[in-house]
DNA sequence: ATTTATCTCATACACACGTATGAATGATTC
DNA sequence: GAATCATTCATACGTGTGTATGAGATAAAT
């Protein structure tokens, strides 16, 4: 694995624990066994850096919700195989969950960089629900707030699970409550979405 | 308003728009118009003055959400004054969301003088939703998943609800799409609450 | 074998940080 | 009015920060 490589890989999981500002680039080329210069050399600078980490972070999501959407089936089947895919990838990178927050939580907006990423998830989960509302498999609701609950709901889980776990008392372990969740948040958007028993 | 006051409601501001890390006590005290050395005679140390807006900050929370879920009314009415007391309350102090969101972002889980705080606002929607269910007016759910859902939707809306608004393109402003919100929030979850149409 | 390009390393710099301290000021009390 | 207390202020200290730089190492190309 390439210095740069190391670097990016060291860079991901402690800007996703401690955040920008409380991360320093000597912390990161400690614990990648590189030389303080080679942020330098690599990225230019710290920012640069970041910027490279969160890219690929987001970038990794839309590849995963797009893939999702494309399955076959109806789009019922479509969304909650965004929803499975989401959760999958959120267990299986801890770490963007926590990168994407840490980013959003931060004053003055969404950085420009990253407004394409964002925009183009967005995108891919709406046009499911309006495909589906256009068939009738869904009621005709707003589909930019079907989006915002499924984002919602997964990325606070993968950001809170493991503390409400302990907080509320659950006898459960994270991985169960991750499966309970799944299927939650699949079951409240799918019965928002269902036309009423006795619709036309 | 005292030094100690002004302090505290800078440091609020400036730690929900940047973070702990982000933000300096010189820039904090300059904002105060207060003396580097007031943070130290006031709070000790900048970490007990973070501790101090942030107690305060989830204290509030837990008030509104309290008050909500002991107005007159059935167990469904509760459940909407606690998402509608929710919305309202970020929108008089929208630093707060940034603050909770800054904190859970940060791995470590939560830090102890804050769980207290947390479980006694996931304990309150959980009563309510409990309630709802042995009245049989709700179906019988896991209280902290319905408990999980309305805060994360609510909080996640606080968060980036003013980028997805842009990003979206979606020609309202935010009060608007903050009314929206607020009744989406109530929909999606009264809807999976009801009983079925044909049950017992 | 020598040049060239790519990368690594140690070190230096200027600056911002949190904290500590002791003098100065203001208000309260006797 | 003197004495006591609470608060404000300017300043200093040590440390950690991001970045820059130039010498050294390694590998590829000619």
């Amino acid at each position: 694995m390439s210095t740069r490589d190391r670097l990016l890989a060291v860079s991901r999981q402690m800007f996703a624990a401690r955040g920008y500002r409380g991360t320093s680039i000597r912390e990161i080329t400690r614990a990648a066994n590189a030389n303080l210069g080679a942020v330098t050399y690599h990225f230019g600078t710290k920012q640069k850096l970041y910027e490279a980490v969160l890219s690929d972070a987001f970038r990794q999501i839309g590849q995963r919700i797009e893939t999702a959407t494309q399955i076959d089936g109806g789009p019922a089947e479509q969304l909650a195989a965004v929803v499975r895919a989401l959760f999958r990838f959120f267990r299986e990178a801890p770490d963007v969950p926590h990168l994407m927050v840490h980013e959003l939580a931060a004053g003055g907006g969404i950085p420009a960089f990253l407004g394409p990423h964002l925009q183009r998830n967005l995108t891919a989960i709406r046009r499911v629900v309006e495909a589906g509302i256009a068939v009738e498999t869904f009621r005709p609701v707003d589909p930019n707030l079907v989006a915002f609950s499924v984002i919602s709901q997964v990325v606070w889980f993968a950001i809170v699970g493991r503390s409400v776990i302990a907080l509320a008392g659950m006898p459960i372990d994270h991985g169960q409550l991750a499966d309970r969740m799944e299927h939650h948040v699949i079951d409240i958007i799918t019965r928002f979405l269902a036309q009423e028993a006795g619709s036309p």
